[in-house]
DNA sequence: CGTCTATTTGAATGTACTCAAAAGCGGTGG
DNA sequence: CCACCGCTTTTGAGTACATTCAAATAGACG
């Protein structure tokens, strides 16, 4: 059940087999069907998630009420909203699932007392956060830096496998345009 | 010399004044002229620096040739280019200062020994980088959920005391749009 | 097969940009 | 102390990229 897990944290850092059986006791899985909810607008962010299997979004409504994603997450990333979890504030954030997926679920609660039984695991956890922030530094110098039809191809090559799990819909959002804008650019390429 | 970093560090975990005085031996500073370079484009982040006094800014250039700042740096801030610095890899960053400053700098070459010797600071960085993920979140729901001219407003309202230390072509560039757009918003208010 | 959702297409619109020029501001040296 | 020079900000006109809105088409699922 585990097991992706331990495998991605052995990138990272050796534990003990023992060390591995006493985190995992602190965890739990959790089931979300497509279209369901890990986390809603509001909510206090009770866990940090690393997704075992399957796809989910982040996103947040904007004034006008359109839904700005801001990150897919799939196999063997983690996602949280570190401000509301840490600091017990309302996310502006709702998270659901486009696949049905399978999570480990990482309960706020109990991180402190996983820190001080297994320390190595502060190590593991501050460089997947360096990853999360270098991830977001890309992600601005992605949006800044390019234009919106730079931005898909951009994507599409990067991520060519990535881009049919998801409808385009939801891709134009997260590229920071409307779906409209999407299929013109789309066209232009298979015109030419 | 140290003690706004140590103030700063205190605020999350408590080291022993042997603790401190161990991590400050592996540390050293640095002082950068106005319009001086911490880090340049092409460079590999050689160290994490924390800013003592002063205000620093971190931008690319992108394709057309213009400088697009993702990040200002004032005291009691970390920065640096994570990716660059973990993976050894060319920085697309230039870090410049904006003010005359003075930073520590914390050496990616020291960092695992720091970290062995004293492993409450693995906590400490964890911490200040869950921060630095939540601000890059929040960053980007700023962006895409604003337009230009929000963007302005509420930069003005929650940062009244900071606009003062830049320029305004460079506000400009860190809120994502063209200082001629910056000068017609700020038309917009005085007429009204 | 029918319904609901997603994608495409087109026309009109708008927000922010580009380019160019003028005005303002600040520091430096005569 | 003032004049000059360079840098920053302002202003205006024309433009471009992407959006909005509406309608048609295509696809997916029961």
């Amino acid at each position: 059940m585990y097991s992706p897990l331990l495998a991605h944290i052995a990138r990272y850092i050796a534990l003990t087999p023992e060390e591995a059986t006493l985190f995992t006791s602190y965890l739990k899985t959790q089931s979300i069907a497509r279209k369901d909810f890990l986390l809603r607008e509001g909510q206090v962010c009770p866990a940090s998630y690393f997704v075992l299997q399957g796809c989910l979004r982040t996103y947040f409504v904007s004034e006008k009420g359109t839904e700005q994603i801001i990150q897919f997450s799939i196999e063997n990333w983690w996602v949280t909203d570190y401000a509301s979890m840490s600091q017990h504030t309302p996310t502006p954030y709702t998270v659901q699932a486009i696949e049905p997926t399978e999570v480990v679920v990482f309960d706020h609660e109990v991180q402190e007392e996983v820190f001080r039984c297994v320390p190595k695991l502060e190590r593991y956890f501050r460089l997947i956060l360096q990853r999360a922030v270098a991830a977001a530094q890309f992600r601005n110098k992605f949006l800044f830096g390019m234009s919106g039809e730079e931005r898909y191809h951009h994507f599409i090559t990067a991520q060519p496998g990535f881009v049919q799990r998801v409808p385009q819909y939801m891709l134009a959002s997260y590229l920071g345009f409307t779906p409209e804008f999407l299929s013109k650019v789309r066209a232009k390429v298979n015109h030419s």
